[in-house]
DNA sequence: GCCAACGTTGGC
DNA sequence: GCCAACGTTGGC
């Protein structure tokens, strides 16, 4: 099992809105990086978790944890003309662009902030805490994670 | 709002 | 293949 993290601005899609999702579950489109789709499509597989980040928020922080419910297929929206994220280099004959499955897991008491994640040498080298760090799906070490859950007093 | 740190595009 | 210009991300 592999453990990941994920970053959403909440004001586009926040931690609250995947709760609402039906089964509290939705599909990740609207990635179009190489790096973060590569993750997706190649490596990340059902039962692996997530750490639900939320970026551009006032603090940046971790919200919770989600897991992955279906592996990768199309990300659909790529082809849709009047979707935001529409690649006319997408088609469904030859998709350029992954998603998979989320289902919230738990939602942390408390959101962990980005000020409480410096400093803590469980987390060094962490790609989330490097400067101008852009990736929006990013590995996450088991030592890595189960920090964060404790710097969150959570258990799962 | 600023701006550093990216990733992508396109001329050459 | 190089790299300048550009657009975007995201912390502050």
């Amino acid at each position: 099992m592999q453990y990941w993290l994920m970053k959403t601005e909440p004001e586009s899609y926040s931690i609250d809105d995947l709760a609402k999702e039906k089964n509290k579950t939705t599909f990740w489109s609207g990635v179009r990086n190489y790096q973060a789709r590569n993750f997706m499509r190649d490596d990340m597989k059902k039962g692996d978790l997530v750490l639900f980040y939320h970026s551009n928020a006032k603090p940046p922080s971790i919200v919770g944890v989600a897991e992955v419910v279906k592996e990768s297929y199309p990300d659909f929206t790529s082809w849709d003309e009047n979707d935001h994220h529409y690649d006319p280099k997408s088609t469904a004959e030859n998709p350029r662009w992954f998603m998979v499955d989320i289902k919230l897991k738990k939602k942390f008491p408390e959101a962990l902030g980005r000020d409480q994640l410096t400093g803590v040498s469980a987390l060094s080298g962490m790609e989330l805490m490097r400067k101008g760090s852009r990736l929006s799906v990013q590995p996450v070490t088991k030592k890595q994670f189960d920090a964060i859950l404790k710097l969150a007093s959570v258990t799962l």
